[in-house]
DNA sequence: CGTAGTTTTGTTTTT
DNA sequence: CAAAACTACG
């Protein structure tokens, strides 16, 4: 096929490379996406079945990506090919086996907020302060100790102190309740699938037969127990092909492991290693000034990415006195390349260090009338409305859940309080029942007697719903329970901005039931109640950006891995927030100031055209105002390939004021707020406004919004270059907006 | 039992 | 500054 040709040579020996362990050196930006896929596509057409072969990717969206890139080049065959997370595969594995290591199939998996409620119920009963021991640090604790494969028994053994025991205990009664609730968090579900092939090589060797060519991408960020897993489904046929790049390893605190990369030669001595140094991505400077900042770093591969882009423009930074400048900046910056040179929003990505930065810049950009999304932060299904109706749908499917079933047990309202229900929880313990199988019995228990009803009613819906899932579609059981709950009604009631965003939520909800469903139908497969639910636990935030919309996108650096963009904006490079954490403790023999640099480096190998880098003199953090430097990283880049533009701009007086000493934030964001927020304070090209008369609506008339849907023109008023239009809209209430910005459209 | 009002706590980063 | 966790009252 004539498109290997397109290759480079190493590219291709890569390619061509299939038996064998194989270790891919890929630099960020040296096409190693494609090259996965051709790998794939090569084994195929050389005979290779592919249902033998397996790829690991680390999102969803990569995976899918990868299986339509797959096709493109052989046409059929591809969906045979598993690629997957390694948290899907793994649920995917378990829901066949698990039963062989005493688990009950219809398993449900905990997230991070199960977790903590199973976490807080665990040191309530073993008499631990939480104060002493932080429900979040044992959370921590435990996940590290499952990534190292360690179990209850093994922490137990090697614990030291009085506080490691504790915790070691901590750990155990966590675990036998997960496993009472007929439950795994994620990092369960490799171990556990770990343990499944440990203790079975009956099942152990079927997947080893199936899976006799596996792929492995950013190999960077595995941590032990997959790199366990790994090894052993390779174990029979040796056919290992791993793929990362050590200079992006940047998930050490979930437990990666960079040295599964850098060792991969002792493990496998007759390992291929093959070096993907050519870059396709980023013009010269951007790649110089990355390859200066990561040279900073001493534990790593030396290896020399080189490029034969054009030069490009240099990397720009600018200093500002606030974050809100800062951000006025980016979006206005956004904006300018937007109208001037007709950029599309989708080849701009605003990035930073921790989600908390992204407020300034959604306030900005929605009053800039800017199309975005927002990737990461509060995920869409650990909104309360959703983890609500979620909780009804996985007491539905395993009524073991007691989370779940305590979370809706009085949710709405129906009378049966804290008391009753610790009451039940006591019974159910003592009993070593179900929370649900002591409400069913309630009658037994004398303490709640005065509840009694209520809980008879709850038991006998739920019982219902049951029923009603057998013959109903995932989709109609969801309406069902939003219909016989009255959550909805209890909402619609309320009637404030919150519950309208709630309200669409849960549409939302509906939609992504109606799309799953949709999908299986595509696949030829049967949409269930735990297949959704499954897939509700296992998405990550960055797998719903699809390249067709058009917006800009907001998100960390973590989650910007793997992407590319015309333009990137890194803001934020202030020392303390990136770098963030203690100063003192940062020195350059540090891993963790390792990994932050790592961090940049990536950040900056996003950009295929231009990075600008920003950061403010001070700004808001926690409430209180923070001054920092500019950070170190900025630093690093060569001063001849950093355009400094000005640093800090010349201030309006009026602005001036509201900077100093007794400001709150909420008086300078209203300040800032009430006014038009392009006041840019570099000279630019005069962006075209048009006037009243020019404009193609007038008051009384309906108009549409990206963001804000429809609405009507209540009032509109000159101010300054631009005009403010008010609008009245259906869902969202009156909003002032300027008409340069808003594109507003009559209907 | 439920609510409103008060206090405390927190920032990395995510499957 | 916010969200979460507590506390006290009706």
């Amino acid at each position: 096929m004539s498109s290997y040709e397109t290759l480079n040579t190493p590219q291709q020996e890569a390619v061509l490379h299939t038996e064998g362990p194989l270790l891919i050196l890929a630099g960020a930006g040296s096409g190693k996406t494609r090259v996965l896929t051709h790998r794939i596509a090569w084994m195929i057409e050389s005979g290779i079945n592919p249902y033998n072969i397996l790829a690991i990717t680390f999102t969803n969206k990569a995976a899918d990506e990868m299986r339509q890139r797959v096709d493109r080049i052989v046409g059929m065959g591809s969906e045979a090919v598993w690629v997957s997370t390694f948290h899907s595969a793994c649920v995917r594995i378990l829901r066949r086996h698990i039963d062989y290591i005493g688990y009950d199939n219809h398993f449900a998996i905990y997230d991070t907020d199960d977790q903590k409620t199973v976490i807080k119920e665990v040191c309530r009963r073993l008499y631990i302060d939480t104060k002493l021991f932080k429900e979040k640090a044992l959370m921590s604790d435990i996940s590290h100790f499952k990534d190292q494969l360690l179990t209850p028994d093994d922490v137990e053994t090697s614990a030291f102190d009085h506080n490691e025991r504790k915790i070691a205990a901590v750990y155990r009664e966590y675990q036998s309740q997960l496993r009472k609730n007929n439950a795994l968090d994620f990092d369960d579900l490799i171990m556990k699938t770990v343990e499944l092939f440990e203790k079975h090589p009956q099942v152990l060797d079927y997947y080893q037969e199936r899976f006799r060519y596996i792929m492995v991408d950013e190999y960077q960020d595995t941590n032990f127990a997959q790199f366990r897993l790994v090894s052993l489904l390779s174990g029979k046929y040796r056919n290992l092909c791993v793929v990362g790049d050590d200079d992006q390893s940047i998930y050490s605190f979930r437990g990666a492991d960079v040295r599964n990369i850098l060792e991969f030669e002792n493990v496998f001595p007759d390992a291929r290693v093959i070096r993907l140094e050519q870059n396709y991505r980023s013009t010269k400077n951007i790649l110089e000034a990355a390859n200066n900042v990561i040279a900073n770093n001493t534990e790593r591969k030396e290896k020399r990415l080189w490029t034969e882009n054009e030069e490009g423009e240099k990397i720009h930074f600018r200093q500002f006195a606030t974050g809100f400048e800062e951000a006025e900046y980016v979006v206005g910056e956004i904006d300018h390349l937007h109208r001037a040179a007709g950029r599309d929003y989708r080849d701009f990505a605003i990035l930073y260090r921790t989600n908390a930065q992204s407020r300034i810049f959604e306030e900005k950009l929605l009053m800039a009338g800017i199309p975005y999304k927002l990737v990461g932060g509060i995920n869409f299904y650990s909104r309360k409305e959703i983890k609500d109706l979620l909780a009804y749908l996985r007491t539905i499917d395993n009524a073991r859940d007691d989370v779940s079933v305590r979370r809706i047990l009085n949710v709405p309202r129906r009378g049966i309080g804290d008391t009753t229900q610790a009451r039940i929880q006591e019974y159910a313990g003592e009993m070593d029942m179900s929370f649900f199988d002591a409400l069913r019995v309630a009658e037994e228990i004398p303490a709640v007697k005065r509840s009694l009803s209520k809980i008879d009613s709850f038991v006998t819906f739920i019982m219902a719903l049951r029923t009603k899932a057998e013959i109903l579609t995932v989709r109609e059981l969801l309406q069902d329970v939003i219909d016989s709950t009255g959550y909805a009604l209890e909402l619609e009631k309320e009637n404030t901005e919150e519950s309208k965003a709630r309200l669409e939520n849960i549409d939302e909800l509906i939609t992504k039931v109606q799309v799953y469903q949709d999908q299986m139908k595509e696949q030829g497969q049967k949409a269930t109640l735990s297949g959704f639910l499954e897939e509700v636990a296992l998405v990550a935030d960055i797998d719903t950006v699809d390249a067709e919309s058009d917006y800009i996108l907001l998100m960390t650096l973590h989650s910007a891995k793997g992407l590319e963009f015309p333009h990137v904006f890194i803001t934020g490079m202030e020392d303390g927030i990136f770098p963030g954490g203690n100063p003192l403790f940062r020195s350059d023999e540090d891993n963790s100031l390792q990994e932050e640099r790592r961090l940049m480096y990536v950040g900056l190998t996003r950009g295929m055209k231009n990075v600008t880098l920003t950061c403010a003199r001070q700004r808001m953090l926690r409430g209180e105002v923070k001054f920092h430097n500019v950070s170190m990283f900025v630093r690093e880049i060569p001063r001849e390939l950093v355009d400094l533009g000005y640093t800090v701009q010349e201030k309006k007086p009026d602005r001036d004021k509201l900077l100093q000493g007794d400001n709150t934030y909420s008086k300078m964001k209203a300040a800032f707020l009430s006014k038009p927020f392009m006041q840019q304070e570099q000279p630019r090209p005069a962006v075209p406004v048009k006037n009243a008369s020019a404009l193609e609506y007038s008051v009384g008339d309906t108009v549409r919004h990206v963001k804000f849907g429809v609405g009507i023109v209540t009032e509109i008023r000159e101010g300054g270059r631009d005009y403010e239009v008010t609008v009245n809209f259906d869902r969202f209430g009156v909003k002032k907006m300027f008409a340069g910005f808003a594109k507003l459209k009559k209907i």
